[in-house]
DNA sequence: GCAAAAGTGTTGTGTCTACACCCATGT
DNA sequence: ACATGGGTGTAGACACAACACTTTTGC
């Protein structure tokens, strides 16, 4: 109440504390998950929070949540992660005056970091109430992903290196909360060179089935591969990419 | 990683300075022009920079920047203003440690707010070298109006409350960059239910020519209206809005 | 042979660009 | 009449969803 607890540059502006937080993001069981922290003190003591931490001298604000990842949940083997936005309500934190940068983290499914005891993966879809205004953030990093699944290869970013059209079928069903046609969702990918034949086959499984083909991403640095095809410049229709 | 990690109390941790910028875009004269500023102190004497300022106290980053650009360039109408991201660049300023949350300001082409001696408007196509980065963040903003433009009413921030097709598609031409059909833009904007016509006509200039009607934007809330065609959920195409 | 899973062929639809053509006004 | 600019009609290109059908495996 009465602390003091702003600080001041040299310049004499009062500055806020920072913090870094993330929206992890992975597919595990056939549903899309994130990852939560249990809080060990207050505010908000034994709330489910998203991880991060304070902006620490010297790093930027990737840096920093790279590194409270790393630290604190031990979770380095982000496919890709994007800055979503910086929260800044005065009040949004009861202790003091905290602006926080949220970021997207999205991992492949076919890791599984170990994680220690006061963090957990939860459904997307049930998540307890969280801590401060992390509520809103969840929704927010899972609409970007869910936007940038239609319009860019960010599927890269949430399967495995090697994969069969069904199962990214159904990463990405798990991710779009709903049905995805696996027919459908080839051509797309395909036609827009976004995927390619690897060559090999996939055992069948025990009860029979064809084998389906491996698949791979062509690429995993982000792309967009759906330009708006709404107000596009003039000119001849492009090509697809070859 | 003898690093003291994070406790809750907020004791001693350092915090950044904090700034919030905008590039305020409008259509003048034909052409996407963004406001600058012109430093008058150390660092970046001289050059050319977004206007903003600190952040205060109570005030959200959103607050924050309007106040700015308000009391410092008087600028007040703004029709559309929106997150761009947050730079952390530790080293991003000379003289101290400071982030800049950078926010997209848009204005209708019919307003012409005075602005101080130190502050005009500059064609985005040919701007000078910005102080600090702010070279890195026109660019964004005109990336996220062009792909705003296209699949949303963002429209509605860059004209003024009644024109003709023909108005609107010299003002989507001098946003998006390049030529802009009359004919294709009337129609997929009516079709979206995002135009609507006023009634009335324009009358015609002196050299003759036929009157055009007048279309308004049907709301000034910012609305998706190409929801992204691809991998959308099965079931019957949606309607358009009626 | 039969069930299971993968993959292809085909049809229909919606949305866009491009371009020809028609309409309304001033001189 | 004719030039100038606004607006409509229509054809073609695409990209997509839906669904029937074929292929390849295990048992």
């Amino acid at each position: 109440m009465g602390r003091k607890l702003v600080t001041e540059t040299n310049t004499g502006h009062p500055t806020p504390a920072h913090v870094t937080l993330a929206v992890v993001l992975q597919v595990r069981a056939g549903e899309l998950q994130s990852l939560l922290w249990q809080r060990a003190r207050a505010p908000f003591k034994g709330r489910w929070a998203l991880p991060g931490g304070y902006l620490s001298k010297g790093d930027t604000l990737e840096d920093s949540i790279r590194r409270h990842l790393a630290e604190k949940v031990d979770v380095r083997d982000l496919s890709h992660l994007e800055q979503l936005e910086t929260l800044s309500e005065p009040k949004r934190s009861p202790k003091e005056w905290q602006l926080a940068t949220a970021y997207l983290g999205l991992m492949p499914s076919d890791v599984d970091p170990e994680l220690p005891g006061d963090t957990d993966w939860h459904a997307v879809d049930n998540l307890p109430a969280l801590a401060f205004d992390h509520d809103s953030i969840v929704p927010a990093g899972r609409e970007r992903l869910r936007a940038k699944l239609s319009y860019t290869n960010l599927g890269f970013a949430l399967a495995p290196s090697e994969f069969t059209i069904s199962e990214l079928r159904d990463l990405y069903a798990a991710a779009l909360g709903h049905d995805v046609s696996a027919t459908n969702l080839q051509r797309v990918l395909l036609r827009r060179g976004v995927l390619e034949p690897i060559g090999r086959q996939r055992a069948s499984g025990p009860t029979g089935g064809r084998p389906g083909s491996l698949f791979r991403f062509r690429t995993s640095e982000l792309e967009i591969t759906d330009q708006f095809a709404v107000l596009r410049p003039p000119g001849p229709a492009r090509l697809p990419v070859a």
